[in-house]
DNA sequence: AAAGTATACTCTGCGCTACAGAGTTGCACA
DNA sequence: TGTGCAACTCTGTAGCGCAGAGTATACTTT
């Protein structure tokens, strides 16, 4: 069994929180932009580099729409993301379970 | 609030290493800096900077001792250190418990 | 039509931090 | 004495996160 490594694009903090919410959602389903503001706290610009960045990744799917008078951009984690999320998880596991009675390398 | 909040001196990924680690050995156990220099894969200045950093944050104790003709630097996680550490992974864990992985079997 | 509003994006500049690598210290042994 | 080991300190650099300002789009109001 080899250790999973660290995703560092997805570790960051914000991020990590981004890709969380959106993992959380049932597949195909997409949050709002304002929505995920809400969790992260970030502000308009920096939310906005912090989406950017996952897209470049490949991670997430950034769809923009006009819903009756107000825009709205939606975010959809992508099948890459969700692995890259999952795989990320695995190596956050294998720390957080590091028992004190657990000699095992 | 019961959403346990993130603690970015943890959360760094080399020290969540070293936390984890040093979480992982029985209590008033220590770890050598060799092994963790092993664990983190840093080089020796950096791990240096960042045991400071715990250190600074009351998360671990360093004692330095000579063991025969050798010197010895060892690293132990204080109480305050393991209520840290063990916060962080309950607010992980909130973040990954939203993240049902895909089942093995 | 012109101005205003809401949403979300882009750009800029600042400050912090991680990092590698070089240099230093303390001790032991040849 | 000078070589080697272990670990620390220092320095410079590069990159990143962040807030805030400014901008674009589509709709609303006057």
């Amino acid at each position: 069994m080899s250790a999973p490594a660290a995703n560092e694009v997805i570790h960051q903090s914000v991020r990590l929180k981004i890709m969380s919410a959106l993992n959380a959602v049932p597949r195909s389903e997409a949050l709002e932009f304002a929505r995920l503001k809400a969790i992260t706290g970030a502000t308009d610009g920096n939310l906005g580099a912090h989406l950017t960045t996952l897209e470049g990744a490949g991670y997430i799917k950034i769809v923009k729409e006009f819903v009756g008078k107000k825009p709205r951009t939606t975010v959809a984690v992508t099948t890459a993301g969700r692995r890259a999320f999952e795989s990320h998880v695995a190596y956050l596991r294998d720390i957080l379970d590091a028992a004190p009675t657990t000699p095992q390398t």
